[in-house]
DNA sequence: ATATAATGTGACGTCATATTCATAATATGA
DNA sequence: TCATATTATGAATATGACGTCACATTATAT
């Protein structure tokens, strides 16, 4: 975060670039990659074609420069949930949260990062996915050795890999709020967190 | 299943149009909607472009065609899992295994299926959507069904919403067909079946 | 065998969209 | 103020896909 002392016409590019990008991020996030053409986003970003290919090569390469922005922030948030100190439940309870938070502070990006993670992205040739596969994935082995902690201390029960808790629990925040996406009032999130933990640490069946 | 006695040029007619299905499926499932043109469907198939148009009004019309047939049938074999008799937990057991076999049986017809009900679908314009997430929710809430069933016969906890003990069984289960599309060797599908029950019938947290 | 109907074909028209580039507008600094 | 460099513009171009339709091929009936 060291972009406070740049020259004025350097600031001046950058201020354009992220309005380029956050116009894009509207356009993309509700009509999806191939129903936006480049000539929609310059006219909402109110800036002539021609300008967008002095920021970005071709669409493809702004589209990737979005998603992997949005990316970043996102995990950057998740793991700044699970570093700091505190117990192992109240990690993935924090986490749990932070998440939650991340949704409702931005379905755009939401909607877009799910269509790259999920459903298998057809939107881009080749590279990007790979990209965010890793982020994602170094995130769940990150929350893994959550579990892995607990176990060792003793706090979890040791009937599981922990990097399939991991996974499940990942899963089970994102049915939740794809849930509260479709219909927030009937699903609110904040209350299912407490949900999530039930599942996930009571028995379902009787003893 | 009557389709026996129909006129021979009936029956041919039939064939071409699944041979026709069969192909966009492939490539469909790989490239994805926008990535596939009907000259590559057409040339694949070995027909025509015209003869495309034969069978279907549209490159749309095509798509919903092969999707709704997909959909119906998996949502067909889920249903019939937890319909036929048994008690509570076998029936769930059933149901994580019939899906995890119509994975391996077809995952192509995964990858599109997911593409609809997982990540915003930006395919299709309208429509499609709606009917597979309609028949998607009346799935869950027969897998509520089940739960509300073993909960009043006191061999689950009332501790959940029915519906949410379904929304998360089936995001436990598809995320671990995810992980097993993504690497079979490393993640078999029928072993954690097992995991899975776990997670959803027994606590991870120490009592 | 021939006429007629049904079906299959693929070159081509049309259109939407990505990208380019000559020109205009603006900023810089002497 | 004026010459020069930098940046923005959008009309024009290139590309590629959908969908049509006049014609070719095949099947059916007499």
């Amino acid at each position: 975060m060291e972009d406070i002392k740049l020259p004025r016409r350097e600031r001046e590019k950058l201020r354009q670039r992220r309005e380029i990008l956050d116009t894009a991020l509207d356009l993309f996030s509700v009509k999806g990659y191939h129903n936006v053409s480049m000539h929609e986003i310059a006219e909402k970003a109110e800036f002539a074609i021609g300008t967008l290919y002095k920021f970005f090569e071709n669409k493809e390469d702004l589209y990737k420069a979005l998603i992997m922005e949005q990316s970043e922030e996102f995990h950057r948030v998740l793991n700044e949930a699970i570093d700091i100190s505190g117990d192992e439940v109240e990690k993935i309870h924090r986490y749990i949260k932070a998440k939650g938070r991340m949704f409702m502070k931005n379905t755009s990006m939401i909607r877009l990062y799910f269509a790259e993670t999920r459903g298998a992205s057809f939107n881009i040739k080749a590279g990007l996915d790979a990209d965010i596969r890793k982020m994602y994935d170094g995130f769940l082995h990150k929350l893994a050795t959550v579990f892995e902690t607990g176990i060792k201390k003793k706090r979890f029960k040791k009937i599981l890999d922990p990097y399939y808790l991991a996974v499940a629990l990942d899963s089970l925040t994102n049915a939740f709020l794809f849930l509260w996406l479709e219909n927030p009032k009937r699903h609110p999130y904040l209350k299912n967190v407490e949900t999530i933990m039930e599942i996930f640490f009571n028995n379902v069946r009787v003893a």
